[in-house]
DNA sequence: TTTGTAACGCAACTATGTTGCGTTACTATT
DNA sequence: AATAGTAACGCAACATAGTTGCGTTACAAA
């Protein structure tokens, strides 16, 4: 495990996803860090952040890729909880709780697992439109 | 429902799936096609598929995007089936038996699901690389 | 055969992510 | 405090995936 640095960027990037409570993409991030760096380098340290546990990475059934920051204090972990992704306002938010159950056929190894969910959440099924 | 036509371009993008096992990116359709028509056709005529639940998409965990024909006979229908997604040879694959349970809050309405499994394919195991 | 329009080709564009390389700045060691 | 190794950075250039507009073609119903 080679040695992350802590940098201006970097802290600049842990301060937003510490203050979003739903998932962040690239684009979201960079329009909140005020210029701080250049877009490719928040591109590698969201690359870091991944490899180093403190973030994991989203995709959406759009393809839209998403951002969130571990709730976990394990060094190794995987990420089998579920995903919900809001058709209306588009936040893509942790269901730490929910966690799927199946039976795969005993010829496969699985390394990892990715479910997402979507439909309208809490918010947007209030506000009934 | 609008009409949808019969043309030679999409005829041949059914064979091809037709012919597949496995699920197909744009672009593996695309080297299938032997130019019968330009890329852009190709992305009109599978967002006309997947309307007419002929085919469904599938995203992968690192953001590729497959499609696979639906084996199903019926008009409406939700693929809440899993698929796996091989690190070795990159095929992924409609696992049609295999389907998640999950326990989610009442405050959410779920209309889709998205639940992918990523590891090693029973070919790739046997070949134990 | 006519006719309305779904589907098409082509060019241009956008969005997202990657790579190479010379420079900067973080951190451990002296 | 000064030194040094290298992680991290900026910038430019590139790559890939998907979208849009518009004039033209060809499918299928009448
Ligand atoms: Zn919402
Ligand atoms: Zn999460
Ligand atoms: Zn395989
Ligand atoms: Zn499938």
């Amino acid at each position: 495990m080679k040695i992350t640095r802590k940098t201006v960027a970097k802290s600049a990037v842990l301060e937003i996803f510490g203050k979003s409570k739903t998932a962040l993409s690239h684009t979201e991030i960079q329009s909140q860090m005020n210029n701080v760096c250049d877009r490719v380098t928040i591109y590698r340290i969201l690359d870091r952040l991944v490899n180093d546990d403190i973030i994991h990475k989203i995709v959406n059934l759009d393809g839209t890729v998403k951002y969130a920051k571990c709730n976990h204090a394990h060094r190794v972990h995987i990420h089998n909880h579920a995903h919900f992704s809001c058709e209306n306002c588009h936040e893509i938010t942790c269901l730490e709780n929910v966690k799927p159950s199946y039976i795969i056929p005993h010829n496969y190894k699985v390394n990892d697992i990715n479910f997402t969910l979507s439909g309208l959440c809490p918010n947007c099924l209030n506000s009934n439109n």
